[in-house]
DNA sequence: CATCAGGGCCCTG
DNA sequence: CAGGGCCCTGAT
């Protein structure tokens, strides 16, 4: 587990709070498993989330509204059922409110059917017990694709540490400090509020060169112009093709977003240096090994599904290590 | 004190 | 298509 402190919102954010509240229910097909789904052990705390066992808060904007949300477990992994309330200044209209229930469906993926997977993970030795520990995982990601854009600059060439550190300072600066269900968490901005920052105001917030990503990524939300719902149709190859387009956005920003964010579970064309030594160790016990003998290795054992099953590796040692520290990890987690 | 790599990406030759 | 430069920070 990353050591990292969440730092609490700042007093120098603007504070809101939500009193309006819309309950949904959600059925997800099953299995599906709550806890291994919306809390990620191996992702750094982020102060616009808060996690409990069967409970998940987080802030998020969409379509232009801020919104508090929570999504509590109400059944099992095999007779899955999902309370979603959500929170908002004001009552929502009927084009935020009718098409959320939807949203937060393909957000944590609640739809995906796992039965070819399953038999990929069972039929693996290495797989099997992670099968049996995790089944109904999914990939998820609680924000917005611009939210989950600027998560990845922040993460480019950083440590830990760094990333933690800029994104708290951009939350502080741009964002607000929003109280909903009784507690306080951070949200993210609208994309027209940092696309009108000035750059030394950015270069102040230690973020360094991403400046100019953060601030034309925020330009081109602003302007309309990327629409991520309609990008959810497309193919693997076109949707790779418009993310790489995005300035500021390369193989391993793509990678992240294809996968969280648009949940297309065959893709793995990438993999960064810091996970690379991680599935050096698990997949080959060994320090390092090339990047494409790896991708090559999960194609062929896993298919369509060789993003998600290396995704399951990645979780499974991350829980296992949060329960009980494993030396080898701790030593690569570069704080 | 200086130097350097780090959970990339853009731009240039 | 290889490699330099880029903001910062903590490690050496």
């Amino acid at each position: 587990m990353i050591m990292a402190i969440p730092e609490k919102p700042d007093s120098r954010a603007r504070r809101v709070k939500l009193t309006c509240r819309h309950d949904f229910r959600l059925i997800p097909k099953p299995p599906f498993a709550f806890d291994a789904t919306v809390n990620k052990p191996s992702h750094f705390p982020a102060p616009t989330e808060e996690c409990r066992p069967g409970c998940f808060w987080n802030t998020t904007l969409f379509r232009d509204h801020l919104l508090g949300l929570r999504l509590r477990n109400s059944g099992d992994t095999d007779h899955p059922s999902v309370q979603l309330s959500v929170w908002s200044e004001a009552p929502l209209p009927a084009s935020v409110l009718d098409p959320l229930p939807q949203e937060i469906a393909f957000r944590y993926n609640l739809q995906s059917d796992l039965r070819e997977f399953r038999r990929l993970m069972r039929g693996d030795a290495l797989t099997r017990g992670i099968w049996r520990r995790r089944r109904g995982l999914r990939s998820s990601c609680a924000y917005s694709l611009y939210e989950l854009l600027m998560i990845s600059i922040v993460l480019q060439n950083a440590t830990v540490r760094r990333t933690v550190q800029m994104l708290n300072n951009l939350l502080n600066a741009f964002g607000q400090v929003v109280a909903f269900d009784g507690r306080e968490l951070c949200s993210f901005w609208q994309p027209g509020l940092l696309s009108r920052a000035r750059d030394s105001r950015l270069r102040d917030l230690r973020v360094g060169y991403r400046a100019r990503t953060l601030s034309r990524v925020s330009k081109a939300f602003a302007r309309g112009r990327i629409d991520p719902e309609e990008w959810r149709a497309l193919s693997n190859t076109d949707l790779k093709n418009q993310l790489l387009s995005i300035y500021g956005v390369g193989p391993a920003s793509a990678g992240i977003l294809m996968f969280e964010c648009f949940h297309r579970h065959e893709v793995v064309d990438h993999i960064p240096p810091w996970e690379r030594k991680i599935f050096a160790k698990v997949l080959y016990n060994k320090e390092s090994v090339e990047e494409e003998r790896i991708i090559n290795d999960a194609r062929g054992r896993w298919g369509d599904y060789a993003a998600l099953a290396l995704h399951y590796i990645f979780e499974d040692l991350f829980w296992r290590h949060s329960k009980r520290t494993i030396p080898w990890l701790s030593n690569l987690i570069r704080l």
